[in-house]
This record gives C-alpha cells, sequence and structure tokens, in this order.
DNA sequence: TTGTATGCGTTATCAA
DNA sequence: TTGATAACGCATACAA
C-alpha cells in the first residue's frame, strides 16, 4: 500500500494541493463544502501528513531525546516512563539512547540527536563525563535542555534531581541516632556529583554527632555500584575490621543487597550484628530478608517534572518567550525496614 | 547558533550547492581541491545534514520504533539494551513507546509511528490486543515488523519468542521428577499466548506424568502478575487447600516473590511445606531468599535477535530483495535455586 | 569537473 | 473562496 498525499487527495478532487491543505486544517477560508469533501477523502484514504515534510517546513519535529546511563536499572526505568507518560499525553516522540556510562557514546548521541532535530534533550550525565562541550552545543544551539539525577552544575539550563547530601546526612543521622557508631560507607565512583554529594553528607552527620570520620571505613564501589562491590566489599570490610563496625550506609540499594547475601553466607545478622542503610528504594528492597532500610528518590516524579520542564521550555522557544531556567530538588524520604 | 546548510556553504565557497552536496558524499566527479575546500569549510562550520531533509527525500529515516507494554520491568528493560545495542551499532535511533498493556493506546502508537515514517517497527503486544488490524496495516505499507516475547501467530511476520510451553512443560516435569504431586498454577491473563502456553505446559506435564489436572488449583493473576498477585493467591491457596499443596509453579518470578513474602509472615517454608518454580530469572530472585528456581529467558538476547531481524527487513527492502520473514525460538534453560 | 533544474510533501504568502 | 508560487534542505538526472 502507498502513502497517501496532499497531492493525490487534491487531483483526485480536481482542486489544488493548497486547498486541501487548507480543508484538513480547518483554515476559516475554504468553503463548508470543500473542507468536506476533503476530510471525508482523506478519511477514507487514511491520509497522514507526512512528518518529515512538516518537520522539514515547521522546523518542529515533536521529538525529545532522552540519553540515560542505563536503561537496566530500577530508577532510570522508572524515569522513563515518567517521560514517556508526559510526552504521550502531548503526542510527542521519545528518542532513548544509553551511554553505558561512556563519555565518548554520550557525545556521539548527542549529536546524533541534534543532527535528527529533536525539539529537546534530556540527559543524565554518564559517571565518565568530565567535560561538557557537547552539552554546551546544545545549548549554544539554542535546543531546550534538561539534565536530570546525574547533573553538572556548571551549566546554564534547568536541572532536576535530589539532595544527596542532605539524603545521604538525614539517614546516617537516623543510624547515629539509633546509637550505631562505627558506621562504614560503600561509596560510588568518585567523579559523579551525586557519589561525591552521599559521601559528603555521610561525613557532615557524622561530624555534627561527635563521631570521628574514619576514612578507613570509607570503601570503593568501582564496579558501578553493582551487587558485586557490595558483596567483596562486605568480604574486605569483615577483614579489615572485623565486628568493629556496626552499620554501613551504601551508595546504592543493590550494594546493600550484595553486602545481605554476603553477610548471610557467613552468618552475620542484620541489623543485629550490622545494621544497613540503602539508597533509592528498589523494588527489591522492599521484599528482601531482610527487608532494607533505604531512601525513595521519586524516579517516577523526576521523570514527569523534567520532561515538563522541556516541553514548558520547547513551548517558550516557539512563542519566543524568554526562558528562565529551573532547579528543581524533589524532596527524598526515607523508608524505614528491617535492616535498621 | 545557527544550523549550517548546503547553501551556506556554498555561497561562502562561492559554488553551488550541488557540488558542496557531491563533495561532501565523496562523488568521484568533483575536484580534489574543491572537495578540499568544502569539508575543510564544513568541519569548520560543524556542518550537519538537516535529517528531516535527508529522510523526505530519500524516504528514510533510520529510525526505528519500539512499543513495549511496560518499562519497567526487568525482562522490557533487558530486551530494550539489546535492542539499542544493536541500533546503535548501525547507528539508527529508536523511538520507545510503552502501551500499559491498553490496545487502544497501542493502536494510537502504531499510527503515530506510521506517521513518523520510521523505516521498522518492533513490538511486543499488550495483554489487552485481541484484534490486530493496526499491525496488518503496518505490514499493508510494507514496513518492516517484528514481534517479540508476546506476539501473536497469525500476523505474517517475522518473530521473536520462547518456547512457553515447553518451559512450562519442562519446569513442571522437573517438580513431579522431585516428588511433587499436588502442583499448583498461578497463571496470567487469559488473553496473552505466553500466558496460555505456560498453562497448557503445566497441564500436560502433569498428564504426560500420571498426575490429575486439578483445575481448583490453578490461581488467576488479575493485577498484571505482579507482587500482590502473588502474595493475595497465596492466601486463597492456603484458605483453599490447607496444606494438600507442596509446589506451586507461577506465570513469572514476581509473582512467586510475593507468595516468598507471604509465607514468610505466615511461617510456610519455602521448599520444604511448599516449593517454587518462577519464570523468567529477575534479577532479584537470584538473591531473594530461598533463591528462586526459575526459567532463564535471555531477554538481553531477544532484543539483539529481533532488531537483527529488522534491519535485515530493513536492508531488503532498500535492496528490494524479497523478504522471507523468520520464526525465531530463542531456547530457554532451567536456572535452579533453592525454592525447589 | 561543475552547475541547472526538479522533486520529496508540506505550509504560507499573496494574488486572482 | 480558491489557487499559483515559493520555500524548507537535500539529492540526483542531466546538461553544459
Amino acid at each position: 500500500m502507498k502513502t497517501v498525499t496532499l497531492k493525490q487527495i487534491a487531483n483526485e478532487l480536481n482542486i489544488s494541493v493548497t486547498t486541501v491543505s487548507k480543508a484538513l486544517k480547518n483554515y476559516p477560508d475554504v468553503s463548508k463544502k470543500t473542507r468536506q469533501r476533503v476530510l471525508e477523502l482523506a478519511k477514507s484514504l487514511d491520509y497522514t501528513p507526512n512528518a518529515y515534510a512538516v518537520s522539514l517546513r515547521m522546523k518542529q519535529s515533536k521529538t525529545i531525546g532522552v540519553i540515560v546511563p542505563d536503561t537496566v536499572h530500577h530508577f532510570f526505568s522508572t524515569v522513563i516512563k515518567g517521560i514517556l507518560k508526559e510526552a504521550e499525553s502531548r503526542d510527542y516522540m521519545v528518542i532513548l539512547m544509553q551511554s553505558n556510562e561512556r563519555f565518548d557514546l554520550e557525545k556521539k548521541q548527542i549529536d546524533l540527536l541534534m543532527s535528527k532535530g529533536v525539539d529537546g534533550i534530556l540527559v543524565s550525565l554518564s559517571n565518565d563525563t568530565k567535560k561538557f562541550d557537547h552539552l554546551q552545543k546544545v545549548i549554544d544551539y539554542n535546543i531546550p535542555l534538561v539534565l536530570f539525577d546525574k547533573i553538572s552544575k556548571t551549566l546554564k539550563c534547568s536541572k532536576v534531581y535530589i539532595d544527596d547530601r542532605k539524603a545521604a546526612y538525614d539517614a546516617v543521622t537516623y543510624l547515629i541516632k539509633k546509637g550505631f557508631k562505627r558506621i562504614a560507607h560503600f561509596r560510588g565512583d568518585l567523579n559523579p556529583q551525586n557519589s561525591i554529594d552521599r559521601f559528603l553528607g555521610y561525613k557532615q552527620a557524622l561530624l555534627d554527632n561527635g563521631i570521628p570520620f574514619d576514612p578507613e571505613l570509607v570503601y570503593m564501589c568501582n564496579n558501578n555500584a553493582d551487587f558485586d562491590d557490595g558483596y567483596n566489599n562486605a568480604k574486605k570490610l569483615i577483614t579489615d575490621h572485623g565486628s568493629n563496625v556496626d552499620a554501613i550506609f551504601t551508595i546504592t540499594d543493590l550494594v546493600a543487597i550484595g553486602i545481605i547475601k554476603y553477610f548471610k553466607d557467613h552468618d552475620i545478622k542484620v541489623p543485629d550484628d550490622i545494621a544497613l542503610f540503602g539508597f533509592s528504594n528498589w523494588f527489591m528492597s522492599s521484599v528482601i530478608c531482610p527487608t532494607l532500610t533505604t531512601v525513595e528518590q521519586h524516579a517516577f516524579e523526576i521523570g514527569e517534572q523534567s520532561s515538563k520542564i522541556l516541553f514548558d521550555e520547547i513551548q517558550c522557544k516557539l512563542t519566543k518567550t524568554p526562558i528562565k531556567h529551573k532547579n528543581i530538588i524533589i524532596p527524598t524520604e526515607m523508608i524505614f525496614r528491617e535492616s535498621s
């Protein structure tokens, strides 16, 4: 079957392409009768406008691009769901890319999205991203850009994120109030701001509560903060400190789950021997045994908010309204469960 | 910053647009010197072709569409990862949509994708999809279409899926060989083929092993086969049959995890009192306690294969080679763990 | 080796 | 109320 064009409808009805176009767009200056005929024929032929022609003409694609580090991640797939929902309601399409935490891929993908002429871009930075020229380029070309979750504070664009430092501070403070004193931290990569901020929050909470900060109690998750990082670091922790540790605050739930596994294998009781506090509230954390105390990040809302802002900025651009960038901090909340 | 076009380069160099175009595409009929000048200027101006103009002209968009029922699902997000990987390597973009298991949305999204002129479409059907006109339309318009996982056998297009019936048959047979006799099944919705096939495999395994099929042992998961379905059905099961059940085969891991929770709350031991066999091998299943015996579906491979086939068909269409639809069955495997 | 002309399918301006 | 014409940016058959 062939795609129907305005021209074909025009020929069939012996009228001009212009008139057909106007009729279909409900322009006032076309007679009721012709409009009727056009509409009917268009419907019966199942006419759909050619999106490329429209985009070329209108310089608008009704498409946005989204780059996340990893789709197989409860947090990101939930964010994506929020984005898709907002896009759907506006008849926008979403081009999804994943950077695999690699700077070179992220850069290439930005270029691809720009060459595709998307109306706006949503990005959560890769851990590997330390230079921002590629994103600055997006801004320079005046394409609306919103960063979420893994952001760079230096870029002049809207951002949606959580207060990692505060969330971590609150979590560790809670542990301290509960009486834990030797609190370890399994932290994430050195680079991303989230990881740094959670570490700083941890440290600050200790200091503010008169507990000395012991760098020996901080372990790096080099493996992208996954299950194995938790398992292996748990092993190191026990080797290094034996029972001289009573709680662990982890960069993310998955790491805590690795710890639980190691502890289970070695008969270490949670929370009696060592308590755990995770981060992100993966679904899994509510069903694992023991259930995991953690921080809810409201991923879906992050997705919704970021795309709302993006669509607002796209709208502003169309109407030539000046854009005011936003900094939205989505409040987190602590979810108390069995592990601490 | 403004987007650069061929025309601007042409003006700058005082040559024609045609020559610029040819130079950039390495046509042989352009002098080395002009090519050189064009290439340099293009580079310094950071020229990128306008994708819409190219698509309009070439009737090719280098974009494919993907529709899944739900992005926040370990299986689907892993499939998506496989698709993105294949697309990435071909410089293709992926437009992602989610149907939320709703027929009307799926239909609308197909229309959107078609009007967008994507080069091909990958779909995993919603549970709600019982009519296939919208997909037939894709086929009629000669747009490559590949169904994966949740497929319809009646449509004339390529398909990638697993043998649900065999997988279920093998799982239940395994339970029987282990000595379990009163095996319940928590099944999925009535509609999707997967759900039906797993049920049929379950039934067949019983019959082939001389165990009478007892419809009273089959429970429906109405809530889209989630955690609550497992939890609530476990409750019903115990109310209905007390200890006269020794194993449960579930439509998916998440349901089994709901069961584990209920059993934990009510002191029912897995696998001693009741054994469990899940389906899909969610990551969670390897870390829950007890770890869950299940069926690995190789989601990533399903994503890879489906997109490979789709890209092959797109290629065939371009080269006018006749397309031969494929039916790929990705082998499953049983993962034995503590729950049975 | 280069350039002219044409068309892809729309939309917008302006004249009839 | 209608339609001829141009333009969006690019690619190509064909002429120079």
